[in-house]
DNA sequence: GTCTATAGGCGGATAGAC
DNA sequence: GTCTATCCGCCTATAGAC
């Protein structure tokens, strides 16, 4: 812990401390605390509490849309990049099963968190990539006509939303955290094979 | 709106804020301008923030769980059991979408909200029907064997995180209101064909 | 029941010594 | 770079008039 560099320390805090509470219900003694450093010291490294949270924000967008590139950018064969994407997803979440939510909640306070945010990461060519290679796909029979918009969201759904309602599953189902957590590592599979076989049926 | 009760405005504008904001982020001035009403008449109606709060969730999660009981006690057949839930699952959550996220993450600022706040709602007795609904399914042919655990997760990943992530995935996928409110319309059916051709693939 | 005024405390931010 | 002390505004909560 003490052999990062205290702006690192700083982040990591406020990254645990932010995506529980969001912007408005954090407390920069929290972050302080977490980071055992002086709050004042909170105020040194970053001017503001606003200005630290838009960094951290903007991190964990990034991490997010990164996992996209990965799935349209590899040259394997379709059905090896969906559960190669699924995998990658589910471990992502699984780092920080809190940072979804987070985004997500912070979007809908504040839209224009996603605005401008996307210099670096080509939505556009993703999205085009990812038709193209669907086309292909349907075009050769090897899976029925699809959108890119319903594939995603049917991935996305089933990769994160048993991550982040963890807590209402383990309730809901009456699971411990054995139990629960040897489920999310069989969806691993379990997803692709969902995906795969909705996929292969053609109509 | 002013021929409600002055305790269900403020009810409903608590709803509001306390969604967006969470408990510490919300502002007893803005519920009380969301209710039209005196910042003083909060605390005259509900003692404090926090109480105030509490009943608020409670509601909500009575709304949610509401539903299961509905997937159980129907005498309908097992595929339709499914339509039937899938098309109320993404009803509901459409009227609130902020509604699931807001659960999520009080819960995991605070687990013990979800312990003793169930004494209406059987949780237990759901799961046991509902097992014995497939497990019937199961031997008499009809659907490949699969715990209530692995079904229930997929089912309620795909009805509520495409309309909790509406924001990211309208910027991800670059779809106006109009587009997406389709998609989602859409997977009324395409979510339970999906699952139900998942169920038929005999294993 | 409704409203104004104000108490009282918390939390972000800064000044300034070291 | 680090820490203490403190300022000041904001927010919950209540007192008290009507």
């Amino acid at each position: 812990m003490s052999e990062l560099s205290a702006q690192e320390r700083i982040k990591i805090a406020a990254t645990k401390v932010f995506t529980l509470k969001g912007l408005e219900g954090a407390r920069m003694q929290d972050i302080a605390d977490e980071a055992n450093i002086n709050k004042a010291m909170l105020h040194y490294y970053f001017r503001n509490k606003k200005q630290l949270f838009e960094i951290i924000f903007e991190e964990k967008l990034h991490k997010i849309f990164g996992a996209m590139e990965l799935l349209i950018f590899s040259k394997d064969a379709f059905e090896n990049r969906i559960r190669a994407f699924v995998e990658k997803q589910i471990s992502i979440v699984l780092e920080f099963p809190v940072m979804p939510i987070f985004v997500m909640l912070e979007v809908r306070k504040n839209p224009e968190l996603l605005e401008g945010k996307f210099k670096n990461i080509p939505l556009d060519v993703i999205r085009d990539n990812f038709r193209k290679v669907i086309d292909a796909e349907v075009m050769s029979g090897n899976i029925r006509r699809i959108s890119l918009e319903e594939l995603l969201m049917n991935v996305m759904s089933l990769c994160i939303y048993p991550i982040i309602a963890e807590p209402i599953l383990k309730y809901v189902l009456d699971l411990n955290q054995e139990s629960y957590f040897e489920l999310i590592e069989a969806r691993k599979k379990s997803v692709s094979d969902l995906i795969i076989n909705d996929l292969k049926i053609l109509k």
